[in-house]
DNA sequence: CCAGCCGATGTTTACGTAAACATTCGCTCA
DNA sequence: TGAGCGAATGTTTACGTAAACATCGGCTGG
């Protein structure tokens, strides 16, 4: 590697100079109780003149835990995976853990094993997965079976713990809110088809309307993209009886709002449109838009406690957390200028 | 820990399967070439039935590296972090190496030790830090001395290797583009005064502006949210001599476009706009934003191989990378009306 | 006053791997 | 034909830490 590969020092070194044993250094470094005063005064004064710390391999080594989880998904271009993972990375810290960033190119069965067979080899002592389940189902396996798993963004609570945003409640109000306005229905344009969030709004969204005995509009169906809610939002811009819609995220919202303001049908007067997630811009669009938010944070910190728990454990959880939503009504919905 | 705490399977227990010693299983774990294909397949066969993992903190132990980078950020909330960020983990997964994630909470000089402490700690070979250096200037003393650094956002070229965006090149198109477009001069709204990014941009606007001969407004002070652009944008729309603004990001402009919309201002019939970043949503602005495109894979592909390069040799590098910018000119900027 | 106990510290050992060195054996070439 | 070489594999050792066990005194209580 290089010349300038002089060992790092170790105990033993430190215990030199302090003049005691290298076991005398270990509980030092350990806050362990039973060292007297003065002998911990002279051992931390070698420690800091040596610049002494401890290796976290042969630690990990010794203990048989790598106090370190492993992140495993997609992309971090959707601000949901970020900020999952930005909340992830904080509590781990709070909490003494490391996070190691699995990053997973493609969505196929065969990256996906890859790097959990990269994962096998990792120092992890447990994985949250963030992303849909059944990608997953050849790969787990392949975890060293002391590994914990925490999955989000799935329904596969009766195989693993699973903690997510209460999608069916958050899109339920979203509909909910719209039908209180007036309006006689509300078309909806959904994620991509892989997505489990995306067809459980879906799936809510449709059992909203038939519960209030409304007709079910044929649902468009977009890839998270504002693009492509810009081009669903130009079909339903040419529907005089689209008075509402029903966004699966606030990005497709951008570009629906941007296709009715092309074709000139006014936000909210003659559509109302609603949202989900929340993002910072969101209270920035034109106009600002209604959306249902979504706690980004809370779903990391459950992820964190549940792999905490299952590691201190040594056992795998089932089950499903769900982290609830709550709508944030701003000025793209109304009730609607035919009904007033 | 746990009841389940069978140890895990480790060389010796494949050497003892296979017949072999357990040196052999290690040079076939490692692709040795003295290894004859019988014996060879033999020890293969052995690992798979015993479902065999190396224990990669024993083998860190032994080799004195972790194949592995730290990545040290304060938020990934910002879309430039995250996609640097996911750049950096992929071509990092490329190469071999894991990512350890380090956040640090609060911008402060503490905080920023603190990590910079547990990263002393951690198990890592080189580490890429994505912020405005000043704030590490306490911090790197604490680093291992054989850990190599890369910064990114910053103009610490002379103490540590830097890769950054050509923020002063993307700040002159923007500011150019605008002046032959006939504007008379460019307004500017800025990023926070940490930033290293923001004060570039802020400079290079002005010199452009100086360049030209054109008057140097004075700039309007944001912190990259929508909301700070919005607040600037309404103070703006108040003088019709602002015909061209040129936001510090694209967040900042969507604030701004909202403000001219509000006010009764056409976007780009009264007012131009521009921003940077060119965040995915920017094409589905109302209108499309016209904006700086920056690369952010290219951005972290170069901070991999900087890191990887220091760890290889064995010793820093210094100086600065930039990589280019370019213009994107969408609907949002026009010849303004005056002129015309 | 001394047996015994406990607090403070030292010694030994093991964690799993891989480099360095040792051994074995078949084959080549003088 | 046997010295010598090299390929294949085995043995020893060290990486840095911390648990387990050992030791050494001084203090307490009967």
């Amino acid at each position: 590697m290089s010349q300038s590969k002089q060992r790092r020092i170790s105990m033993a070194d430190v215990a030199r100079l302090a003049g005691v044993s290298s076991q005398t250094v270990s509980r030092v470094s350990n806050g362990h109780p039973s060292v007297i005063g003065t002998t911990r005064e002279q051992v931390l004064k070698a420690m800091r003149e040596l610049g002494y710390r401890p290796n976290s391999a042969a630690r990990a080594l010794k203990r048989g835990e790598f106090r370190t989880i492993g992140v495993i998904l997609f992309t971090l271009s959707s601000t949901g995976n970020s900020r999952t993972l930005e909340a992830i990375a904080n509590h781990a810290a709070a909490e003494g853990y490391a996070i190691t960033l699995i990053p997973v190119a493609v969505p196929t069965q065969d990256s996906v094993l890859g790097a959990f067979t990269r994962l096998g080899e990792l120092a992890v002592d447990g994985v949250i997965v963030i992303m849909e389940v059944h990608l997953l189902d050849a790969a787990t396996v392949t975890l060293p079976p002391h590994v914990q798993v925490v999955v989000v963004d799935s329904d596969a609570g009766d195989r693993y713990s699973v903690v997510d945003t209460d999608q069916a409640d958050g899109a339920g109000q979203a509909v909910t809110h719209l039908l209180e306005l007036g309006h006689e229905t509300v078309w909806h344009i959904t994620g991509p088809r892989e997505s489990f969030a995306s067809s459980r709004r879906e799936q809510a969204w449709r059992q909203a309307l038939e519960a209030a005995g409304r007709a079910v509009p044929t649902p468009l169906h977009g890839d998270w993209s504002a693009e492509s809610g810009y081009q669903a939002g130009l079909m339903m811009a040419e529907d005089p009886s689209c008075t509402a819609i029903f966004a699966a995220n606030d990005q497709m919202a951008l570009g629906v709002l941007r296709a009715l303001h092309d074709r000139g049908r006014s936000v909210p007067g003659d559509v109302s449109v609603v949202g989900f997630d929340d993002i910072p811009d969101a209270s920035s669009f034109i106009p600002p838009l209604t959306t249902v938010h979504q706690d980004f944070a809370e779903v990391g910190r459950r992820c964190v406690q549940g792999v905490l728990r299952q590691i201190d454990r040594g056992e795998p959880e089932h089950g499903t957390t769900l982290v609830p939503t709550r709508l944030v009504v701003r000025e793209s919905t109304a009730t609607p200028r035919v009904a007033a």
